[in-house]
DNA sequence: GTCGAATATTTCGACAACGAATATTTCGGC
DNA sequence: GCCGAAATATTCGTTGTCGAAATATTCGAC
């Protein structure tokens, strides 16, 4: 038996003014919610005692997830953002030293970012604490119980990674 | 035996790279994430075709979880955001009708909001549409999977909403 | 009762991200 | 080869949020 956390609280607030909330559903999605600000909160904090902000480390990342290269429009997808922001980002980085522009020989458009050596020491240093704190929260369960968690989020993952090409009903127009 | 999703790409990717990254927490922390961002485009989405922005949205919503009455510090507190932005908020749904400001008589610091008929309106028609998609994929799982999701997380969030009143070990200041 | 500290809201300036528009380059059909 | 369409990065203007400062009010110590 485990003890009430705030999400049971917040749901037994809303539970009265909506009385086909499904608590499970609605526990489960503030849950992640709140778990993914946490960690976002808490790695934030983590990278500013190295002097790196997060979108710093995100970037620098990404970069050294593809080999030390990467096209702005790639690093954006990666991201999930949009290509114009990469730019700003990216001269960030190139005035600290951490990646430089390279123009691409065979494309002439595409401007390849590469890591240097400092980019790359920095995501090194930094990377064992962003994923501190996740191991601590996790670390509430067992392995056996981290494994099932996962795949049972990877379930979950799989239904909305599918394309809804049409969707299935018609929600109404505007009033 | 259920089908790899987009994370077990991304997790095989970084193993050979970071040999000691745990795939079941990579692999649940990041499907948080991206179910969160998943959920909430999709909420935006909806909600557009109500004529509603998700900031509307939620401000009316906390609104309507306090009995249609809250000052802008409460509504910032639920947002979890900063009790300035609440201005510009407030002032849009003052335009659109949806709230009202009511200066507090026993604190003539506080200047309540509150839910207009309209606004409570606009709010009941919304509320079905936010929670479809959350029910479409937590519908990948059985009720008593659903619940066992729920528990698990839970768990996970009373250790994430522990106050770590002094951070454990020094991470040892910028270079 | 008075004054300084605390509280509540708003204003202001800064900043990051976005979409649209722009400039340049590449590709494909003819 | 040429010209329109597609692709790539950037610039620009807008927007939403934030922290700090400003303003007004309440609370508490004395």
């Amino acid at each position: 038996m485990t003890d009430r956390d705030h999400v049971d609280e917040h749901v037994a607030r809303w539970l009265p003014v909506l009385p086909d909330l499904d608590p499970d559903v609605e526990g489960a999605v503030v849950r992640m919610s709140l778990l993914t600000r946490h960690l976002r909160e808490v790695k934030d904090r983590a990278l500013a005692e190295l002097d790196l902000q997060e979108k710093e480390y995100g970037t620098l990342h990404v970069l050294a997830g593809r080999g030390g290269r990467a096209a702005p429009s790639d690093i954006a997808a990666d991201l999930r953002m949009a290509p114009a922001s990469i730019t700003a980002r990216v001269d960030a980085l190139v005035r600290r030293g951490f990646v430089k522009r390279i123009p691409s020989t065979v494309d002439r458009r595409r401007i390849d970012v590469e890591l240097t050596d400092a980019g790359r020491a920095y995501w090194r240093r930094a990377i064992g604490v962003v994923g501190d704190e996740e191991h601590r929260v996790l670390g509430a369960l067992s392995p056996d119980e981290r494994r099932l968690l996962a795949d049972l989020l990877r379930r979950v993952t799989l239904v909305a990674e599918q394309r809804r090409d049409r969707t299935p009903r018609d929600v109404g127009g505007p009033v």
